[in-house]
DNA sequence: GATGAATGAGGGTTCATTCAT
DNA sequence: AATGAATGAACCCTCATTCAT
């Protein structure tokens, strides 16, 4: 990659970054293309220089962070350790990639509001990838004996749904940091697939 | 209240119907006046007699829903039977009404994002009543030794988290009904709480 | 057709007409809505209520030209007259509605540029539609003997883009009326139709 | 001219064709500097290189087709031969020309439409030229008793108009080829003209 | 109570043009 | 000579909101 590209790449996260944090705080519709350009003291058509449109950099900046995320999870899978402690690390870092990027899983909330055609299904689909790595790591633990026998796909959803609403309540404020509060979490919600008894 | 009043109340509910399932379909900014109006054969105009502007149309949406949401969890919890039993029906109610609802409650995940002043408190402050009765309802269960001890906020986020995601990936098609979904979520969000084994 | 109707089509009518005059001078692509508006005194706004975009309007402007140019001529053909006759009143009559909407015909001189998809295939319908009256008039004209034997698509094609090009070249200054010249170019082009010795 | 110079001619001419093609195709309002540049492997900033803007290179091409133009005219009467055949011999080149460049013309069909001040008087005085050469073979003509007596100008005009709309309809489809029509054209053309009989 | 019509403040997007390298 | 990048002015279009009837 020559020095031009790599400078149009850092840009382009920069831009993302911009983006994201913007739409993040104030929803996708309400933030106008202005504001993600002046944060960066950039214009308006600079960032059309980079971006084909609207769509295009939301679409982008969904695809960085879901990848990032497989990317995270992947990592934790292929390390030795028991499934338990894989499973807590993953949602573990769930919370914090969510508490350092500040936003982003919740911008695709509902992707079907935001995005249709190719873009919509590359979306799903890398959404769903990340899903079924995490219940794979389930469902080797149900078989294994560790965990209970539950629904996969519904008890999948659960924690991710509450691993997500994090961003909503998450105060910098409160007396624990991201790490306490994301080990905590993992904790808490594990309870949902351990076998016997849940006391500390 | 005269017939009038009851009239346009009943109208008022039609609306804010309208408003609330579109709205939740397309996101509150993607929504035009117009289209709510039009699902009901109404002009734009009409919709400016019952509401102050598309402001107050989500406000009274919330706020409606909000409130009735309270009154569910008031009627459980002044029924007499055991505290878990009182949380599962919360639960289950929680879900039912939202997938009943369709929508509404994520329109309002982040209320910061659509409200400011007065109508952002009283909107905020509806949501506080509501957690805070599933807060007593914990502690309660956590005093009398039938819950974990846990921290209660985060861990009422989390259910609540879990619950409202519900509506993201809940699919008519599937096969179980949305009593035995609902019904079946409260299981496993209990198990965060419950003491002892959790084996069936 | 209703009060309202009729005050609506009137205000379509006049909206078309600016939008001709002012498209007609500067060209599609040079011409603002701002500008089309203003010269009725209106708001763009005020235009998209009545027509959906600018292509539209230029849609609707065409269509309106070409149907009425079509009317003209059917009116024409349906007198009783000579074909001789006939023929050179269709000229006449093209000349002078061109000059007397002073544009209109040459904004679609090239309706490929400017439309796509059905609305294309109607102008290009449309404008067959009166290629073909023409035609039929030069054909019988051959048949009856009273017309040299000519490729008829060919000087069709010639007779309407030298008619075309009178918007071109017509100036007011002249000395002569729009009704004197309307019959002038009538009787030269027609010579290249008419049989025997062309002397006066 | 040295070799950077006759270098930097030979880009302007490949820019100008490129410009005159791409514009004719779509109109010059609906072509981008970058159509142009992309089609010749350039970037724009290079075309601005060579052309002041986007104005100077339409003025460029437009000079650069009158000029011409009015060069193959004055080969033409330059020829010992009739008027007659002249003029036919002018008509047909012109056909020909309008053709084999596809376009051009018809792009300056309206210059005041493109261009103004300085520029606009050089065009319209280069066609004013070319028109003039056109004329005076008539008029030549008329005195000559070849012609009949017709109002020059308005002849002149109608023929013109007549040519460029060939541009219009020719098909490369058609069965015949570009010289066959252009004879044709010239022929029809000319019986405006021609006095006595017209028959073959 | 209802509606057709009008408005105007933006927002997304395009594109000719410039300029440092 | 060439180009990648940036700019900003315009323009199309949307839509919440208003108001006379």
């Amino acid at each position: 990659m020559s020095l031009r590209e790599r400078k149009a790449a850092k840009k382009k996260k920069e831009i993302i970054q911009s983006a994201v944090s913007i739409i993040g705080e104030r929803g996708f519709h309400a933030t106008t293309m202005e504001e993600i350009a002046s944060k960066l003291l950039m214009t308006k058509g600079s960032v059309y220089y980079y971006f084909k449109d609207k769509q295009d950099l939301l679409y982008q900046s969904q695809k960085m962070l879901l990848e990032q995320s497989i990317h995270n999870i992947e990592t934790i899978i292929e390390e030795k350790s028991e499934l338990q402690e894989k499973l807590h690390k993953v949602l573990t870092l769930h919370v914090e990639y969510l508490l350092k990027e500040r936003t982003g899983f919740e911008i695709g909330a509902k992707p079907e509001q935001l995005f249709s055609g190719d873009p919509l299904k590359e979306i799903l689909s890398l959404r769903d990838q990340y899903s079924r790595y995490i219940d794979q790591l389930i469902l080797k633990g149900i078989e294994a004996g560790v965990f209970q026998n539950v629904n996969v796909k519904i008890v999948r959803n659960l924690i991710l749904g509450a691993l997500n609403s994090v961003i909503e309540w998450y105060s910098f404020e409160g007396q624990k940091s991201k790490t306490e509060i994301a080990d905590l979490i993992s904790d808490y919600l594990l309870r949902i697939l351990k076998k016997g008894s849940s006391q500390p």
